[in-house]
DNA sequence: CATGTTACATACATACATGTATGTATGCAA
DNA sequence: TTGCATACATACATGTATGTATGTAACATG
């Protein structure tokens, strides 16, 4: 074979992250071979390394491709309902990520990969980096969110910003860890309305619902 | 060198089982190598084949001897409270593992190694089924405290059995996963009682503190 | 005190995974 | 149509982890 447009060039970049992201869930980052990823994506171990320079480049295009569109829905969601109360927001965002966790194979199976298939030991790292600075964003927004509703008087008493905001993240990691590990004892697709309202009634007064 | 006394022995894997530890929370489970194991312990490859048959088993070991532990004191916890109420117990039971997670460095290191160092990837693994028993047991022992609860008039409107379980097993699974990662911005170390009072006040009508 | 067993150390054989160097056929531009 | 850059495939060189086989010195036992 030889060279192919660059449409064609472009499937092949997708065919071999579809290809890393199944490869590594069934057998973890470091278990994954370049050899069976080219194999999984019918192309040989060279047309990896045109495209991607180690498996570090790898796994970070494969995050970003899944990521990016996470965040812009953050901030999307936040415009697109500018007129509603703090806690409401929030419910929405929650109930967004889970359902999109839900629905979303390719998003699902990353998050499987970083959360169980991915030894994160330097921090340094860039897919670590991309991590943290995704934990530590979502963190601002539930944060500010929390904020404006101390600000209108609608914690519930002896709640404190930062512990509704951390138990707000809790949450969320606990599901996207619990899910993603044993979906059948902790299945993600369910309606979550009535846990997170549970939640909120926690942290919030005002009625939800 | 040569043969030591057994309790010299004994120490000798103790060493190793250390420096597992250690190696496997800087590089990750499929990171350390036996080589580096064994320098760390002072000792060479040898010794560790010799007390254990491969990383699987060493890992296992290294496991069970944080693990176990942790198990007695679930089961002891109800029995020296059994004239408390459930959600009383509930939240001494909470208290007692984030205690200990922030208090036992030896249980901090493998809970990382396992959660963040390690490529969970073949649920028939040794160690996959151990943390799966884990989370199985801990839940039975969540449900049946919440059940109790139900049986006794004392969950809030609304919410379920089931729910009131996996809300609090995602938030003690989340907490576990955001402070071992990220234990500055999310620490640890801390005073848990007002957090864990917000959740369960969400769950249980009766009054705590 | 002679011997078998224990608790390691040492040496080697094997298997992969990685990275790189090189080959090569094709699309595209001049 | 030539020529160059692209998009891969192929081949090789290297490092490194694993497992096993063997050596060996001390301990325990009779």
């Amino acid at each position: 074979m030889a060279r192919k447009t660059k449409t064609r060039a472009a499937q092949t970049r997708s065919a071999i992250l579809d290809a890393a992201e199944r490869e590594m869930q069934a057998r973890g980052v470091s278990g994954a071979s370049f050899e069976r990823i080219a194999q999984r994506a019918s192309v040989t171990r060279g047309a990896i390394y045109w495209h991607f320079a180690d498996k570090d480049a790898l796994l970070t295009a494969m995050v970003e491709r899944t990521y990016l569109p996470l965040r812009d829905l953050q901030y999307s969601l936040r415009n697109e309902l500018p007129h509603q109360e703090a806690p409401a927001i929030l419910r929405a965002m929650l109930l967004h990520g889970l359902e999109r966790l839900a629905s979303d194979a390719h998003h699902r199976r990353v998050c499987h990969i970083l959360t169980h298939g991915y030894e994160n030991t330097d921090p340094d790292h860039p897919v670590a980096v991309l991590m943290r600075n995704a934990f530590e964003e979502s963190r601002v927004v539930v944060h500010d969110l929390c904020q404006q509703a101390a600000d209108a008087d609608q914690l519930q008493p002896q709640v404190t910003v930062d512990n509704a905001c951390d138990l707000v993240m809790a949450f969320m990691c606990g599901v996207y860890s619990c899910s993603l590990r044993y979906n059948e004892l902790f299945t993600v697709q369910r309606d979550w309305r009535p846990m997170v309202a549970t939640l909120l009634s926690g942290l919030f007064v005002a009625g939800e619902e």
